[in-house]
DNA sequence: AGGGCTCCTTGATGTAGGTCAAAAAAACGC
DNA sequence: GCGTTTTTTTGACCTACATCAAGGAGCCCT
């Protein structure tokens, strides 16, 4: 069985066949969005509900958003109203600092939920850039809240999702204070292919959606450390790059780079 | 008027009268924590509920729990089952790699949460220290869903709450991935005296609770360079450091450190 | 009061990764 | 299809911070 590598932020199966004849049978203005026949519900919404429960759970997304790459869906000082749960696409988050220094937050795919910065304040205090045509889910917050107070299974997921964030940022942390170039960058790509696996694609290749320089502002370093690096990894065998393209030959040593306690 | 310096963690007027008073009045069997008449109130709980809202808010808490100096409120792999306000003392949160690094994600102080990595998993992933005698109330965490469905402002309160955590590990990454040792430092300092004047203590002077190692850990840098750039920033007459007391002498200095933008 | 801690400071030296520069390779626009 | 722009790679050199090392200061315990 071949997994598919192309598009990262559309989850295998998403734009099926099943999908187009979804949408063609319905009239423009019945077009409305449904998380209970959505494919990637698994990945955003709770599970267990009951189909009814579910029915309901719909008017959580108000609307869909189309992205066109290079554009942005929020960015620092909007008014803050809605989450996005990302349907096909790829983002990336970023802080910038007064005198113009950007510090990449973090890269999102199908299926993950962006905009929780903005809770704090009510307004956003960081950039989300489409790094290729994206579409979202755009989820008023109110309606989040008031759905979350009447079923206690979605409330435990929007905490979950908040916690899950924290707990990413706090890895982040550690990876930026404490390990070198290659550990990051081995970090790095473990996590894009485990996430990427999780939602269908190949556990061995994946295509970047961003550039050197994105990466190294992610990792805390210069996009020339970060081409010295996975041309280091390429010429040890560990992987193959070519430009966006990468293929992972020897996962373990990638493990072991990160952590070598785990791996033999 | 003299603000206080001496002891972080509490809150100005803490320990009063009324409040020895008040537990004395009280049979040990009546003892009962209660938020509404809690000092820190305004820290940890939302605002505008009327009287007996806010008696039923009180049952957030189960009980307080004493932390010694050095001590674990919790650790990596705990169960998790509530989150804990803090109200006296001053905590550090770390997460450690397998192969022994620590990396200090955070330093919490009197009227703020801790505990919220432990969502996602229902185990904490981090570690909770006492860097000195310490009390929280601890909040079972199905007390706070439960009033969170009931008070639509507790619930938004508990949102906030943890998007601030994500837009703090935000700021972090940007002073860990971007800027240099004196910068941080000096962003360090700033961000500490401001959440202790919010808190009635000065704004020029603190105690540091933590070592320089630690302060090296969360700021991504060596103790030796800590120690150093303390002794730079004295040099130049920016700060007043004797060990752990610091006084801030020109704010000004280290704001333009932290952000030559902003200040002239 | 004295001995053994831990914590902090400061100096000398080393190095990982930053900076600068140039060219090659893709991607894009018309 | 061709010129322009963006992205990536690689080399040469440099620097901010780490590392190693040695004292010194404060603190706790008996």
């Amino acid at each position: 069985m071949v997994d598919m590598i192309a598009t990262h932020g559309e989850v295998k199966g998403l734009s099926s066949e099943d999908e187009i004849i979804y949408w063609q049978s319905m009239t423009p203005d019945s077009i409305k969005v449904a998380c209970s026949n959505c494919n990637l519900r698994e990945l955003c919404m709770p599970m267990g509900f009951n189909p009814e429960d579910l029915q309901k759970l719909d008017e959580v997304v108000a609307t869909r958003r189309k992205i066109k790459q290079g554009e942005m869906l929020f960015s620092h000082g909007d008014a803050f109203t809605s989450l996005f749960a990302i349907r096909t696409g790829f983002f990336k988050t970023c802080v910038s600092s007064e005198d113009g220094r950007e510090q990449v937050t973090g890269f999102q795919m199908a299926g993950e939920i962006i905009g929780l910065d903005g809770i704090v304040s009510d307004y956003h205090s960081c950039n989300a850039v489409a790094l290729e045509d994206a579409e979202v889910c755009v989820m008023p917050f109110a309606n989040v809240e008031e759905l979350s107070r009447e079923f206690p299974v979605l409330q435990r997921h929007v905490h979950k999702i908040m916690s899950r964030e924290i707990v990413r940022e706090n890895g982040v942390m550690m990876l930026l204070g404490n390990m070198r170039a290659e550990e990051r960058l081995a970090a790095f790509l473990l996590n894009l292919v485990q996430r990427l696996h999780a939602r269908g694609f190949s556990q061995s290749e994946l295509v970047l959606r961003m550039t050197r320089e994105e990466i190294g502002s992610y990792l805390g370093m210069k996009l020339e450390t970060v081409s010295r690096t996975f041309s280091k990894f390429s010429d040890e065998g560990i992987i193959e790059v070519k430009q966006r393209y990468v293929r992972i030959m020897q996962p373990d040593a990638l493990k072991k780079i990160f952590n070598p306690q785990t791996c033999s």
